[in-house]
DNA sequence: AGCACGCCGACT
DNA sequence: GTCGGCGTGCTC
């Protein structure tokens, strides 16, 4: 057809533009086919973004180009591509193939993904890409350093080799420029990304938070130029988060590092996918579809056949999993590196009659020590004065007096406050016996620092926690009290470390909390230096003697048994079904007989009920399928509920989301 | 989300 | 006989 104009034309064998509609809609979130209008042919390509009409004319909406490809199976008259909103190619291929099938194995939207993994368009920062096309090339590389402390070449051949394997971590810290400590692990992600380089592929890089990635910048800055590091982390203005997503689409083999989405970074020819301490929670995408880093990591290697490399101080049981089926190799340090660790399970007891009932002697000794020498870590639990507060009269814990809150102290001179309302509790009374004296129960870092400065004077004492985050302290001598994942690098190491809340950890209850306490307590362990003292406070049993012995693949070996054992994550998967009793009833029976295990379903606040489904591995993909179909259907017929039941807050009547424990943290 | 299509009660 | 109510379904 000849015509000039618009609309519906007629395209015979000519090729079709496949589209992605950016809406939020399950019933939208599949490929669109449209007619290619001939001013756009050039323009349009894999990747781009477009608008598109959709439904009616004058409506348009934005999308990306997937593919091009032959007329598909759609019979009908095509509508044309409104518009190509620019030239850059910005959803590769690749990413676009990780999106959708990370997306379909937890059952969400692929657009949820395609959002994580393309930011937003900055049409300066693009103008200015564009026209710096003519890229200057990279200065080439220097032979690599090699990868320190694992047996000579073993994790340069792993990735050559496009291994997956799991590495445990080696619990020091190491110089890498003068001044600048880093942890040792930091040195071995570099020289693994270095070697991925020096092969002529990318390595991507993935660190729980920040400050993990401010030591990885530093030892990535030892061993490679500036110009091939990229940052592409959550915390970067827009425009800057798009420039260097921009210059994640070069052909350079470079290293991107960031935290979790970086999984998803546009890589060519990707050699090396890393991801550090798997087991933290800040891994877990808070966003649907709730995508963990190491599942899209996992997904991404079979996809790209890049190699794949879990490093930590301790081993998650999701990791562990994986090794035992064989997924995942294991490399641990040659030779060993142990850290000295001293168990004081039991308290004497002197140590409980004595003041400071809370740090046993030999703790005391062990710090009284290491301070001739240097800087000491003492981890707490908790941050702020004192967690609790209890009636100085009848003893009883005191509550908030407008919403039944425990109460907290931030400061020794603060008034206290709620911990869940926030309300100032000042003319506190007791509701028991109309007492008015707040008693302290427990320690958080600010009150555990000033004991410590009492019992130590002419000590300099430094709190870090949450609020105030520290990242490095001298070679000095020092008290540091810091929260647990809050620990500052000391340079040369800490003299001692002290673990004390282990107790109080531990008594949380969580399907993790043995895995997360040995987690944090390997982790403070590795701030030490070599033949540092490391002092776990009031702990016995398995766990203890796990990280006494530094066998913390063992622990999570057995973990993963017991786990087992109960059928609970990650021994198998579970997905939690949730909405009104007749959605998810029918989503249910979807499931067929020889289904899953249907454990629920319980009422949910807000309305509501939610049933977990409890399956194996292999089962995932048709369960997932089954659950995705049904989510599309009730949301198609979502206004038809949601006009009969007017009244009320109506909960979205079904969704579903795959591998959350949060059901299981409550035994 | 929007918006069109479609099948039953008050109106010129 | 027709105008329009919103229940139902689709979007290339």
């Amino acid at each position: 057809m000849s015509t000039a104009s618009p609309g519906p034309a007629q395209h015979g064998q000519r090729p079709i533009a496949r589209v992605l509609i950016d809406s939020p809609l399950p019933q939208l979130d599949r490929l669109f086919d449209y007619g290619i209008p001939e001013a756009l042919r050039e323009q349009a390509v894999a990747g781009v973004r477009v608008r598109v009409p959709l439904r009616s004319a004058g409506r348009v909406a934005d999308g990306f180009i997937v593919e091009i490809a032959p007329p598909g199976d759609y019979v009908g008259v095509l509508s044309e591509l409104e518009e190509v909103v620019s030239a850059v190619p910005v959803l590769t291929p690749e990413v676009w193939a990780l999106a959708r099938k990370v997306s379909e194995r937890a059952a969400g939207n692929a657009n949820d993904i395609v959002r994580l993994a393309v930011p937003n368009r900055q049409v300066r920062v693009e103008k200015a890409y564009l026209a710096a096309e003519v890229q200057t090339p990279l200065a080439p590389l220097h032979p690599p350093a090699r990868v320190q402390g694992y047996g000579d070449g073993v994790i340069e051949t792993a990735i050559a080799a496009r291994s997956r394997f799991a590495v445990d971590a080696i619990p020091l810290v190491a110089e890498v420029t003068p001044g600048v400590w880093v942890g040792e692990w930091a040195v071995t992600m570099a020289a693994a990304a270095a070697a991925t380089l020096a092969g002529g592929a990318t390595a991507i890089l993935a660190v729980p938070d920040y400050r993990d990635q401010e030591q990885l910048a530093s030892a990535l800055a030892a061993v490679l130029p500036a110009q091939r590091v990229i940052r592409l982390d959550a915390k970067q203005s827009n425009p800057d988060r798009y420039r260097a997503f921009l210059r994640c689409l070069s052909d350079d083999p470079v290293v991107i590092i960031g935290n979790r989405s970086v999984v998803y970074a546009p890589a060519a020819n990707l050699g090396l996918v890393a991801l550090f301490d798997d087991g933290d929670p800040l891994h877990s995408e808070p966003l649907s579809p709730y995508v963990h880093t190491r599942d899209a990591a996992l997904v991404r290697q079979e996809q790209s056949g890049c190699a794949l490399m879990f490093l930590g101080h301790a081993r998650s049981t999701e990791v562990e999993r994986l090794v035992e089926v064989h997924w995942v190799r294991v490399f641990a340090p040659q030779p060993a590196v142990l850290p000295k660790v001293v168990p004081t399970a039991q308290q004497s007891s002197e140590d409980r009659l004595a003041a400071q009932a809370r740090i046993p002697s030999t703790a005391w000794r062990e710090a009284r020590a290491a301070l001739e020498f240097g800087p000491v870590l003492v981890q707490v639990a908790r941050p702020g004065y004192a967690p609790k507060l209890s009636c100085a009269d009848c003893k009883r814990s005191a509550r908030c007096m407008k919403c039944e809150g425990p109460l907290g102290q931030k400061t020794s001179r603060s008034t206290p406050a709620c911990n869940w309302c926030g309300a100032l509790a000042v003319d506190w009374r007791c509701a028991n016996c109309d007492g008015e004296r707040l008693r302290f129960v427990g320690s958080g870092a600010g009150r555990t620092a000033e004991d410590l400065g009492r019992a130590f004077p002419g000590v300099r004492v430094i709190v870090a926690d949450g609020e105030r985050p520290i990242l490095t302290v001298g070679a000095e001598p020092a008290l540091i009290i810091a929260t647990r994942g809050a620990e500052p690098i000391a340079a040369g190491g800490y003299r001692a470390v002290l673990l004390l809340d282990g107790e109080s950890m531990i008594a949380r209850e969580s399907l993790r909390v043995a895995e997360d306490c040995l987690r944090w307590w390997s982790n403070a362990a590795a701030l030490a230096a070599r033949r540092a003292p490391i002092v776990l406070v009031g702990v016995g049993g398995a766990l203890a003697s796990a990280f006494v012995t530094w066998r913390q693949a063992d622990f999570a070996r057995s973990e993963l048994a017991d786990r087992r054992a109960l059928r609970f994550p990650p021994a198998v998967r579970v997905a939690t079904v949730t909405g009104t009793v007749q959605a998810v009833a029918d989503a249910v029976a979807t499931l067929g007989v020889d289904g899953p295990d249907i454990l629920g379903p319980v009422d949910v606040e807000g309305g509501g009920v939610r049933t977990i489904v409890r399956f194996d591995y292999a089962r995932g993909a048709e369960i997932a399928a089954a659950l995705r179909a049904e989510v599309v259907k009730s949301a198609a017929n979502r206004r038809r509920a949601l006009g009969k039941a007017a009244r009320g807050p109506v909960p979205v009547s079904l969704k579903v989301r795959f591998d959350d424990v949060e059901p299981f943290l409550e035994q």
